[in-house]
DNA sequence: AAAAAAATTGTACGAAGGTACTAGGGGGGC
DNA sequence: GCCCCCCTAGTACCTTCGTACAATTTTTTT
């Protein structure tokens, strides 16, 4: 089963890492000319400029001339509104136009597999957005959590600081500083202290309103 | 490179189909007793009854165990919530456990290439909810500054993940990583990633920072 | 009083981060 | 042509961080 990948482009200098990731494959402007040779397994659509052509467009003309064909969206200025627009469009993944070949070649396997390719910020964003829905109960919660001193600790590494400063500020040293910190991070399952600080920074600001009507599409 | 599974269950009556799929893969209680073995390559969580054990324990305790191994769960009684817990938790896929043995082979296809399964009224149930909310741009005056590279660059570190992770994610090394951090903090006037996180997340949508490699798939 | 939890500090070491110096290719402006 | 900026990347070096073995003292709980 040989997999015929075409990519729809009007940019090839901007397609050096695709081509080397598919060096059989064809490069085109439109689909149409396609639809009689057979259609492919793959279809690259390469999104230059998001504001300019509106991709959703593109994707449905794509899926009424070759409704079998896979379409996956390779954008030069990658955006996760983009994306969604995609992918909501029919598209079966979404990645940057610049990624490396190997890369390139895993998203091919994936698709033609029948999967769904997604940017991993794309999708830690939908997944953290899920799971609000259901466990909506984060911020005072998670300092709560530690004992006083180590939410000290944590709120001054919050702040930005380094562990000596920690140390000076609170009159221990940089080891106890440490060690508090060792144990917060298991607690809060962080990794380190940079996500520690977006932890905290996540839940010491304000909740947007507007947000919460967003949740309610998930009744289960 | 051949593919190991090991399936957890402990209701082996109910794996006709797995067992059809892979007449090579292996059937245990405990996941302990096979890291000794060789990790296997591929792990199916049999989830028989929901209610009664919390499926994100039992994978947190297997990622913890078995950190390269990828997670799928198969369920009984399939949920979107209970997908989302498994998914949320590290799970890189999530399907009935009564699924045909074709359908199970292409989800170990695509979760073995770096993938993640997800069932389709899930994901446009996700994807739909989710599109609105894509409308908070982060922090103009502070970005601004930035080059494009240098943006993706600030925004990346800004959900938390490490130089390599980065560069994997953009696809260079991790020196250049280092190289636009660098101009990033002169322009930023910040010492570190730490205080560039706190700076972004100022005026930047937080996110979930446990997953780092997510991309998902689902039959079209 | 005994046990448990919290707070403190030590040494040592690998991993990660940040910087100094350097440098080549590409693109745009003068 | 030249200059400057952007993106890329290599080596080297030092610092910071996180955690592995600890241990001691104080406070709280049972």
């Amino acid at each position: 089963m040989m997999t015929m990948h075409l990519c729809l482009s009007t940019q090839i200098k901007h397609l050096r890492r695709w081509r080397q990731a598919f060096p059989n494959g064809h490069i085109a402007d439109s689909a149409k000319e396609f639809s009689a040779t057979g259609p492919p397994t793959l279809l690259w659509l390469h999104s230059i400029d998001p504001d300019e052509s509106r991709i959703d467009k593109s994707i449905f003309a794509i899926r009424a001339i070759l409704p079998e064909t896979k379409i996956v969206v390779i954008s030069n200025t990658p955006s996760q509104q983009e994306a969604l627009l995609a992918l909501n469009s029919g598209a079966a993944g979404y990645c940057h136009a610049q990624a490396s070949p190997s890369f390139l070649q895993q998203v091919a396997t994936v698709v033609t597999n029948g999967g769904l390719w997604i940017g991993s910020e794309l999708m830690s964003r939908i997944l953290a957005a899920t799971e609000q829905l259901q466990t909506s109960e984060p911020n005072h919660l998670t300092l709560a959590q530690l004992t006083p001193r180590e939410q000290e600790v944590a709120l001054a590494v919050g702040r930005g600081i380094s562990n000596k400063e920690v140390a000076q500020e609170l009159a221990i040293t940089e080891r106890t500083v440490k060690a508090h910190l060792g144990s917060i991070f298991e607690k809060l399952e962080v990794r380190d202290r940079l996500q520690l600080a977006i932890l905290l920074s996540r839940d010491t600001l304000p909740e947007d309103p507007t947000q919460s009507h967003t949740y309610s599409a998930f009744p289960g």
